[in-house]
RNA sequence: GCCGGGAUGGCGGAACAUGGUAGACGCAAGGGACUUAAAAUCCCUCGGUCGUUUUCGACUGUGCCGGUUCGAUUCCGGCUCCCGGCACCA
């Protein structure tokens, strides 16, 4: 790109700045709302951070130019470990270091000319955005679904603070630059009930058509439905121990029942029996393992008979119960029924501790014995040894013991979920402080909606936590009275995880500046849904859920009228450089600041989409930039040679000759608007470009110049181009239409249906499927007079010459198949 | 282990929701034009093998094996490898 043009794009900048191009209209009336995920300001930008923006700005314009009302708003997500990290190391205020960042970053981002609407930017750690979180975090509190619990929590040493579920990644940290493993902690947090609305995020996923399929199915998976039966079993001094399973058709070959070591019960159950020592050094060992040691693949399970038997009430069986690392505490009851003989964890712990395997589903037409067996046998079958049930087949099994535990009251239909509730408790400083209030007459009070915010206090000597709040150390922060009874009180220390503000953020755009509410209903309402999202898929057993539980809760409290956020999800890949994915964080990729002086935004913004389908990753080359700086070259060429006709001719169709070039170019233009629209709706834009490119090819090789067929393409090609190379499309249309409103105030041609084919087509001929030849006719030559042309062609009579014709398979317009014998 | 997704020229990728000319577009490579020269630009060639060796023709070719079909990159069955997600979930 000639170096010029970095000095025009700057222009064109100021253009769309001074014009308002990209503001929102507050009173839409065919709205757009479209999205990209908002970032934590990393400071510089890489080529990965610009094909979010870009993908983001694409949609924007195109969708603007479709004569929809857009609203494409940016902000920050703002809170988080980074700035806490650099006031740690560098001993800057994380405030100070998180603005700077956020003006390196937005510098960058004008400097791409992505056109957002900056009225609406949003940052999350300013307190007119947090003391909403405060607000929610209330209203979650009053409906019950926000709760303190004790319990074993993971704990990343390095940070010093607790993480969510869904910030594990394979037991260790999920902050790239932490990757510490996960230790347990027994703490109490706090915890938002978003498991009451387990079933609802289940269901919610079949609205949701064209989100990726993959993405439903992770989501799927981490909520993880799954149906069975809760028994009754008792210990032998009444001690109720219910337990879960989905085979209660197994139930009588129950031999041992298994506890998790962090289970309440497992504290208390050997006390009195001659195991007692031996359970308590075995807990103390298991809980001093890291997630990593206890559920890693190669594991050993082990455990310890507690002394202790339950009664198996479906057959008043005494079975011995033990405490297994195997068994999570987390899930169903904590406790299981083990069935050696049809589940092969339980059959791995019965060999190694010699407990009786029992056989009470047989292969069809085979009988397993119980010292022979290998693995256990988790197939269909049918029961044997089960009383009253045997001979079924095992599934009927399933239906019938289950109705016979419920008559007898022996047990109940459950159904259980692999998703556990959000825990959103920090120990760190950078975050929301939770707002509420321990008294020790009253206990847990929330702060009065009157007195949020709760600032964040900005007078803290030392970020680094040591296994407790940073807050905790800050007395003019803790120390308050309580709003119920004026005694002197503490505030909790702790402040929220980020993905807290990540989770209503799309709301607060509709309405950025509400001082009175975190947003006006009527407002959102008009935006939301978001028509178009665009993200990572890193984010999809995270904020993808997470956003969907609140707004599926702001729908409960009457403040939505969808229960949905959005209707169309688009996860784009990573971008790497050599292999690798580029970090900010890292300090790895290619720097937006250096590319964009070098090469200008609109190469950046084609080089980004040509190069791949969004959804791919992108391996950067050097080489992507070539081909795409050479289109706009020529196109710049061209322009600069020959004048365009501005406006859309409405009916150019009959200004047309019909010599055949002329005819062949009205089509190809048509059949260029046609695919880069219908390409454009899908996202699919490296085609899109691709469909220019090839058009740009016809243009160029078109003879008369001077036509006005041609100089009005080129008004249209310019429009086409604008969402893609704004910058060069905007410039060329300034320069020489005279016109002073923007190109992205026009809109784009819709194709004329009826020059999408060319009169004369090509068919190709094979015989028994293989191409042997080729005819031109023309498009409404009749069937019978193609399959005549067919026989006749001279390569085609080679071939049959001698053969019996056994058919003739004419595709209409597509080609023709002869059979031969 | 379970659940997804993928594999197409030297490379990035088209075509495959509807089976119908595989390789669009771009990069790289080779050749040519312009130029004192270079850059830039423009034109031509470009999956492989073989044959005529000019225009052309034959065979082969979309990870592997098989099937359905007049016809399969696309559908079905069985594998191999890669990339993601989950991971003792009872």
């Amino acid at each position: 790109m000639p170096e010029d043009f970095i000095r025009i794009e700057k222009e064109i900048q100021k253009f769309w700045q001074e014009r308002g191009i990209f503001k929102t209209n507050p009173n839409p009336r065919k709205k757009y709302y479209v999205l990209v995920m908002f970032p934590y300001p990393s400071g510089d930008l890489h080529i990965g951070h610009s094909r979010n923006y870009t993908i983001g700005d694409t949609v924007m314009r195109f969708k603007k130019m479709r004569g929809y009302d857009v609203l494409h708003p940016f902000g920050w997500d703002a809170f988080g470990l980074p700035a806490e990290n650099a006031a740690i190391i560098h001993g800057i205020h994380p405030e100070i270091w998180t603005k700077e960042n956020i003006e390196i970053s937005k510098k960058h981002l004008m400097d791409l000319g992505i056109g957002y609407d900056w009225d609406s930017e949003v940052t999350s750690c300013e307190p007119e955005y947090y003391r909403w979180n405060q607000y929610f975090f209330i209203k979650f509190y009053e409906r019950g679904l926000a709760y303190r619990k004790e319990s074993y929590v993971n704990w990343c040493p390095n940070c010093q603070t607790v993480l969510a579920n869904e910030q594990v990644k394979d037991g260790h940290c999920w902050r790239s630059t932490c990757n510490a493993i996960v230790e347990k902690r027994k703490l109490t947090q706090w915890y938002f009930r978003i498991t009451d609305y387990a079933q609802r995020l289940l269901d919610g996923l079949k609205e949701l058509k064209d989100w990726p399929e993959s993405v439903k199915i992770m989501q799927e998976n981490w909520i993880g439905r799954s149906e069975g039966v809760e028994v009754y079993f008792t210990l032998e001094d009444g001690t109720k121990v219910p337990i879960f399973t989905t085979r209660p058709d197994t139930l009588y070959g129950v031999t041992f029942m298994a506890l998790a070591p962090d289970a309440p019960l497992a504290e208390t159950i050997a006390q009195g029996t001659s195991q007692e020592k031996l359970v308590r050094d075995y807990i103390n060992e298991a809980l001093k393992k890291s997630e990593v040691d206890r559920t890693g693949i190669e594991t050993e399970k082990t455990g310890v008979f507690t002394g202790r038997y339950a009664i198996n009430p479906i057959n008043n069986e005494r079975i011995p119960v033990y405490i297994a690392d195997f068994v999570l505490a987390s899930y169903g009851t904590g406790m299981i029924m083990a069935v050696p003989g049809h589940d092969q964890r339980d059959f791995e712990f019965a060999q190694k501790y010699n407990i009786p395997i029992k056989v009470v589903i047989n292969p069809p037409g085979e009988k397993l014995d119980p010292k022979t067996m290998s693995c256990a046998y988790v197939d269909e079958g049918v029961m044997v040894n089960s009383g009253p049930f045997d001979g079924l087949n095992n599934l009927e099994g399933i239906k019938r013991i289950t109705k016979y535990l419920e008559e007898k009251g022996l047990g109940k239909r459950t159904v259980n979920y692999r998703l556990k509730d959000w825990l959103i408790s920090r120990q760190r400083y950078w975050g929301t402080p939770i707002p509420m209030i321990h008294c020790e007459h009253c206990g847990i009070v929330p702060v009065p909606e009157k007195d949020l915010p709760v600032l964040l206090p900005k007078t803290v000597k030392d970020y680094q936590p040591k296994g407790k709040s940073v807050l905790a150390g800050v007395p003019e922060f803790i120390n308050t009275t309580c709003p119920k009874c004026g005694g002197k009180a503490q505030r909790d220390p702790d402040t929220m995880d980020t993905f807290v503000d990540s989770s209503w953020y799309f709301l607060r755009y509709t309405d950025p500046k509400n001082d009175k509410m975190p947003f006006d209903p009527k407002k959102a309402n008009q935006w939301m849904p978001i028509d178009e999202y665009i993200g990572g898929i890193e984010h999809a057993t995270g904020h993808l859920i997470y956003f969907r539980f609140f707004t599926k809760v702001l729908y409960d409290m009457g403040m939505l009228n969808v229960d949905e956020p959005c209707k169309v999800l688009h996860t784009h890949g990573m971008v790497k450089l050599n292999g690798i994915t580029m970090s900010s964080s890292k300090r790895h990729g290619i720097w937006l600041g250096d590319f964009l002086k070098e090469h200008g935004a609109d190469v950046c913004k084609l080089a980004v989409l040509f190069s791949a389908p969004p959804e791919k990753e992108i391996d950067w080359t050097n080489e992507m930039v070539i081909g795409v700086s050479r289109f706009l070259s020529r196109i710049r060429a061209l322009y600069e040679q020959h004048k365009p006709i501005f406006d859309i001719i409405p009916n150019i169709q009959e200004h047309i000759t019909n010599k055949p070039d002329e005819r062949r170019l009205y089509i190809r233009l048509n059949q260029t608007i046609k695919k880069v629209i219908d390409d454009s709706e899908r996202i699919q834009y490296n085609t899109a470009i691709a469909a220019l490119m090839e058009f740009l090819n016809d243009l160029t090789g078109f003879e008369n110049k001077q036509s006005q067929l041609f100089q009005h393409a080129l008004g249209v090609m310019l429009r086409l181009l604008a969402p893609f190379a704004p910058h060069i499309a905007e410039h060329l249309w300034l320069k020489h239409s005279g016109k002073k409103h923007s190109i992205f105030e026009e809109t784009l041609p819709e194709p004329d249906p009826n020059a999408l084919s060319f009169e004369t087509i090509t068919i190709p001929i094979q015989i028994q499927g293989k191409l042997r030849s080729k005819i031109d006719v023309a498009i409404d030559t009749p069937e019978e007079e193609i399959k005549q042309l067919a026989l006749n062609d001279e390569k085609v009579k080679k071939y049959t010459e001698g053969k019996t014709i056994k058919k003739i398979i004419y595709v209409p317009k597509r080609l023709i198949n002869i059979v031969i014998s």
